[in-house]
DNA sequence: CAGGTGCATCACGAAAAGCGATGAATTTCG
DNA sequence: CGAAATTCATCGCTTTTCGTGATGCACCTG
């Protein structure tokens, strides 16, 4: 006999604004209805919840709200809080202030991302930012609204190439005259380089397929670690172009930098499902991360 | 641009099934609509909040939500849960599982009113009773449903008799034979009696206009103290039937109990705001205290 | 007892909801 | 690769609802 959706927000509303007025008519003005409309809604109101919500005492007296009504009323301003949640969700949503659910890939843009974040918490502070490093073997967009990768991606995918990273022999200073190294000389040379990532299988195998399979005496975490190894004498390492940047390798005099002959080089994409709404908070993040990869790829 | 009132619950209850059921079709089914109908609600709320809320991938696939689908479902779940507590609400409230207020005056009705509460929460396990003993010197009803009340009550009410409450001469047995006693024999008698509630000036300006004005030897409070205390010969006591026939003390042999001639008697009453939509549990709530008025006034 | 106030009701036009049928897009299957 | 199947969108159409303005009725006030 009651059903949920008999009483509506709107009959909810006029019955909290009449409490607060104490008339209909006033009530009325403030909602921009006018007196009769007023009165059909609270009529609605009280054949959907089973009895009257105010008395009407008649002629200049204000209207009394019954009991009955203030179980509605109650009720009826916690919808109304809730509603406006609702709405202020939406707006915050729609404003870029979402959640957005960011994917990357065993270190692949540890170099890149900190940048698109920063500048994404700037322009969206309220904004719910996830990142997920995926650990699994394959990847996956799942429910991921973008993800940071370099190989090929699974599912139904969109991307943008965001640049090519290039990787540099960094050696001692001196090791080698200035210029580019045959790779083949890294074969059984000493090396640092990271943990078996992801990232640092496809070095290695890259590596190996220009006929190089160095000898790696120290793994580490931290490019700016595997940089002091290399300063100390205790090999030589293999870093992309961005690891060099962020840690401004160039102008450091006890390192010597030289591209590589063939040059291991890694795409890096920004991927996102294919055929799915986006929310303005993942267009604008796509939009930041191409900005972010021009600018870099610019100083290369 | 974006309205509360504009997202109606009936699209929000539409956006819940149709993420549960996956097609707009079988929500459709569930809900008692056609598909086309749910399709124009699901319109009607993207319109409203600015955005589609679904990916329709087309053929049997299922839809999928999108990021602001969730944001708009998050809160639309709440906003359904509160809509289902309100119509739990009403339907208590009209199964007479509400709030009421009653009100009596400084004990006038100590012996009725806890048969009334026990019959009442008996009926009505889950309703929330509140008791105000009014101190004040006004009977007032206020924002009461129901007053106890001897007096006259102030303001625009509406009222029913309970019974008339006869007060009887209780002594130690054998201080009178059998039958009524004179109440100007009560002059300059030694007496026990409650402290100066409004309840006991009411009776002893009563003794005092038929012309007996006794001492009170000793005030306290609790008809059973006073019963003790007469049987303890410190003096006599005048008290209503009620409180005779809840302390059984017609079958006290220790006791004296004689009418009074003129009898101290008292028209006790319940009250209620006239003009007003009441509770059914208001209502219901007169029925009983009518009924166990009428129960004990058989039995005086 | 007239005047004023305030809600209810009526009639009407506009808007919306719901329905059935049809169309368009996509997947699936042969 | 084309036919069948599935699913949502759309189009008339009818029914219902909403909002308005005018009017009526009840009640209070002077």
């Amino acid at each position: 006999m009651l059903d949920v959706v008999d009483v509506e927000l709107r009959h909810l509303r006029a019955l909290a604004v009449i409490a607060e007025e104490g008339t209909f008519g006033q009530a009325a003005a403030r909602l921009g209805y006018t007196q009769s409309s007023v009165s059909q809604q609270i009529a609605a109101l009280e054949k959907a919840v089973g009895g009257p919500v105010f008395d009407r005492p008649g002629g200049p007296k204000p209207v009394r709200i019954t009991p009955l009504g203030e179980v509605v009323l109650a009720h009826g301003r916690g919808l109304l809080r809730k509603a406006d949640a609702l709405t202020d969700a939406v707006d915050r949503f729609l404003a870029g202030n979402g959640r957005i659910d960011i994917g990357t890939f065993q270190g692949v843009s540890t170099l890149i991302l900190p940048a698109v974040i920063r500048r994404l918490l700037e322009e969206h502070p309220g904004c719910d930012i996830r990142l997920s490093d995926g650990t699994a073997r394959d990847a996956r967009i799942g429910e991921l609204d973008l993800l940071f990768h370099d190989g090929e991606v699974e599912g139904d995918v969109e991307h943008v190439k965001l640049f090519d990273e290039q990787y540099f022999l960094i050696t001692g200073a001196g090791t080698f005259a200035a210029g580019a190294v045959r790779t083949k000389l890294l074969d059984d040379a000493p090396m640092i380089g990271w943990p078996l990532t992801f990232h640092q299988r496809w070095l290695e195998r890259t590596l190996a397929r220009a006929g190089a399979r160095p000898r790696f005496v120290f793994r580490t975490t931290g490019h700016e670690t595997i940089l002091s190894m290399v300063r100390a004498g205790i090999g030589w390492a293999v870093l992309p172009w961005l690891a060099l940047h962020a840690h401004d390798a160039w102008s450091d005099d006890q390192l010597g930098i030289h591209p590589l002959k063939p040059a291991p080089t890694r795409e890096l994409s920004l991927y996102w499902p294919a055929g799915r709404t986006e929310s303005p908070l993942a267009l604008r993040t796509r939009e930041i991360a191409v900005e972010v990869a021009r600018d870099l790829a610019a100083q290369m």
